[in-house]
DNA sequence: GGCGGGCTACTCGGATAGTGTGTGTCCGAGTTATGGCGG
DNA sequence: CCGCCATAACTCGGACACACACTATCCGAGTAGCCCGCC
């Protein structure tokens, strides 16, 4: 169980593409080499992303990709959902009753106390928190 | 990314042996029938938490298993680190600088308010607020 | 009656195997800007 | 000077392959309580 490497590009390809504030394309291939991601891999994210609704694909010459949405509103969990899908982490047991399963419920709120970390952590937020900082820049 | 089978399965038995509270000892056997779990890989999970000091395991005749602790002293989060190991669920960059990499300092932060959820919620709290339900007698 | 050995029930641990998902690669199809060529 | 067309650069999406963890099963070995029979 733990999180998946797809993610793990998706969230620092967000991060990236978050930078370049003026909203310039950005091709697959830089992002790719940028991050040391197999760009083949990358795109398949990517395209993800893209089905969201987090970001927008340009075709043809001069394309590339940009945020579709201002940083402030893109949560990591917004990112990590599109990547991982939006389905719970734990599955209960399969006799469940008219309330449920109980062990079922209580990971769902540990869930949850999760979900509304990375809700809150916005790509703004995580970048104006580290403005300056040598690791917004070479990570 | 999800849960394993093996932490539901491991969840549900010992939220079962809490419950026996006498402290009787309960057979392998008993253990999956009750949970509809296949008894040889019940019990692979039952030798991790084993391991981990939260049951103990009794051999020959009239053995069984029972918890070492206090159900007070069990938290989930005990149970599912014993059965899914304790490394953080995301792995960061490989190339990693003095104050390591952002994104994963981000997902650690989040997957400690999920961790200090789980700590909080011992078997004893569990059953203590379900006492009496018609959950915890028949799932 | 007491002692010992076999029996039974159970755990322990390794070996093995199927299965699904994550990871990665490759290639063809479709799309768009650009530049050159002809009118 | 203007418009059309070929080309290059790029994305899109499917097909495919491989690795690895999860899930599950089976079996032999070891262990501890119990009972029966022998002394």
């Amino acid at each position: 169980m733990n999180f998946s490497k797809g993610t793990n590009y998706a969230l620092h390809t967000m991060l990236y593409l978050a930078m370049q504030h003026d909203g310039t394309k950005i091709s697959l291939q830089e992002l790719a080499d940028k991050r040391n991601i197999p760009a083949s891999y990358l795109s398949k994210m990517l395209t993800k992303l893209s089905k969201q609704g987090l970001i927008e694909a340009h075709s043809g010459a001069q394309g590339g990709f940009q945020l579709a949405k201002a940083p402030s509103e893109i949560s990591f969990l917004n990112i990590i959902h599109a990547i991982e899908g939006d389905l719970p982490l734990f599955k209960g047991c399969d006799n469940r009753n008219e309330e449920g399963c109980l062990v079922e419920n209580i990971m769902k709120e540990a869930e949850n106390a999760m979900d509304q970390y990375l809700a809150n952590t916005t790509l703004e937020s995580v970048i104006q928190k580290n403005e300056g900082n040598y690791l917004i820049k070479h990570m």
